[in-house]
DNA sequence: GATGAATGAGGGTTCATTCAT
DNA sequence: AATGAATGAACCCTCATTCAT
């Protein structure tokens, strides 16, 4: 299921000395900064290697070319980001279905807030071909941990896991991404995350009831 | 309220003629499908002016520079996009606010995917710089014709219409970006379709209660 | 010893019909204004043509190129200023060689002076390599005309004519130019001007001495 | 006093090292080369680079533009032949101003010719937009030296020094320029040459008797 | 291992010139 | 004759990548 990137995007060497961790940390850094400050157009190897107090050969080193930069920096983004929704998933084991989608949005909205820049850096650095098969990496183990957790909810009744998975992971994610694209006051931002909570709550409300055999809200 | 365009991205002439008409239409086309085929990375003027079969001269004498070509492609699909939110929303005048959601879901999806390809390219395109100016006018336009349908319910009762504008909005089109990011198929399409108007429906009911006194359905 | 402009630059037509001189001399004026302006750099076809009012396509009806046209102007101008040599040098002919001196100061610097702009003008334009040929076939037409007009003078003694002219020419025209480059003001105008011709009536008195068997001045 | 660059046409590095230093007159002498050869015209980064035996990118690692590039070549050489001017200037301090004026001929002759291809080029490119700035810059230092040196002049007398000095500067600096564009023969070159010193020489000693008291020769 | 000067393909853009109308 | 849209060669410049030091 996992495409895996294709080689030429492959880190050169994966850091395990504390020194190359501390330079490819920097250059991960500084691409966030340029991205930032000067945009995707001006994303060069040498502005890089230049905020991050290398040398471009140095950069070479880590990256076989610019593109696997921008790659395993999303890749890295990516990663904890899944392994925070991983983390939250194996938190709510066992717990009810609204309060899985509550912690859900949490997670995903504080990831996605807590350091804005590097989100909207991120999100201009996705013009580059291949991350289309990154996100498809991200959304497999993040569906995969959401469905199993989902699973386990005692009011899951004879729900279809996946389709419920579906539907509240693209309201959640789509919206919180639309959100962030808004650029919302602090206000307005709390506010939509409140009442997209409180919709995920009423969707699953009302499933509970057909699934119960209560009487459908719609005919009361 | 609307910024406008920087002048650098404006369009050099308006084809009224049918002749420059045709050869713009053909420049449009050309760099769709050479975003859709090779990617951001891959526009260049020669390629699209290649593809459109006009020379690049010609494609300079309708469009000052690269980036107003891309401007102008946005522009118009968005100018599009927004005349038909706004003729639904014109046509839902007075319906109830579960029925508006519903049309908008549908208006929405409709729109994004009945041309996907058209959508996944302009969704590669957007990164270019100030196309941000361009969200924004569109979504202010959007957001207008919304609210004032939504105010137009005659179950709106006494609920704040630029909060619930905002919640719809995000929701609605975050999902549906999310939908399509995902490449569904068109079965799980359909499912989830159904499900964020389900959803949103809920919602709907759910504060229906709250407004008009019954029982909230969390405490019953 | 004229070599004539190559074939490509010859104007295109002789305007003898009114509608064309009209037509020619917008463009020439154009030509002017626009070098003016804006500089060689922004001479371009399709500038010209419109601040002439005309179209391209009218303009290579004229000439059958750009250089062409540059070359005209030239032309003209330079045609013009032997004129007006040629004037002076027939007006003088049997005056004493100082005053002679004198005249074609006054000519020289009066018509570099007079559209010190256009002067400019033409400066900017003779980038264009071929105009050394122009500029050789003035220098031997004024030349052949200031020779005859130092050969009538009734102080010739037997002094070589055309050394005589040759220092004269390059002396007078050459320090017009430089003040010319200068920029100066009114006032230091005036007085280059009159030192100039001083200069050239020391230069001729000394001269004279020597040929007329008077005790040379550094001797004395 | 000196206006100094736009920053624009600063070159990029300075050439310390050795490596660098070739370089860069590699480049300007294919600069030179291609102008001589082929006009400004035809003066393109591409051409040079070739010519220069580099890369177009090694070329801009030195100058940010093409105007810089020809901006620097003039400035080089503009800045020798002032210090050329000065050198002559100190060495004449103190001499009769007949003897300065011959020094100075010398000195801006002899430059201006033995490498004439040079000359030649340059004149060519000075047509670039704000080498004037260069030009001007050139006049004051040049001027400011002639004029101190003749200051230092035993039989200044109670002369104009500014008026005297941008006489002699005129005369001189505008013959030279206007026998090398006539390209002489040698015999010609001499005879102008000598002649110009006889003019200046007569010019002072008129105006020496002048500030004498002596008759001064018209009524001799 | 690190450096950064050198490379040169390729990008955006201009503009002299043509030719169908 | 006049027009001006279309052409495309050629220009200036950037920047990912290499490799000698």
């Amino acid at each position: 299921m996992t495409r895996g990137p294709k080689p030429a995007l492959k880190a050169r060497k994966t850091p395990v000395q504390s020194r190359s961790r501390v330079t490819v940390d920097a250059i991960f850094e500084a691409t966030i900064q340029v991205l930032l400050r000067e945009g995707m157009r001006a994303l060069t190897t040498t502005r890089v290697a230049e905020r991050a107090g290398v040398s471009v050969g140095t950069m070479y080193q880590y990256f076989p070319n610019k593109q696997a930069l921008v790659y395993a920096l999303n890749e890295r983004y990516l990663d904890a980001l899944a392994g925070r929704i991983e983390a939250t998933c194996a938190e709510m084991r066992g717990a009810p279905l609204a309060e899985m989608a509550e912690a859900l949005i949490d997670t995903y909205w504080t990831a996605k807030t807590e350091r804005a820049e590097v989100t909207r850096a991120l999100y201009r650095s996705v013009v580059e071909l291949d991350n289309d098969a990154l996100l498809q990496d991200f959304a497999t183990r993040a569906d995969a941990a959401t469905t199993a957790m989902f699973a386990s909810a005692p009011d899951m009744a004879d729900r279809d896991a996946p389709t419920l998975n579906l539907t509240l992971a693209a309201v959640i994610y789509g919206t919180v991404r639309n959100a962030f694209e808004r650029g919302l006051s602090d206000k307005d931002a709390r506010r939509l995350r409140r009442n997209l909570a409180d919709m995920c709550q009423a969707y699953l409300a009302v499933k509970a009831e057909h699934h119960t055999g209560a009487i459908a809200w719609s005919t009361s």
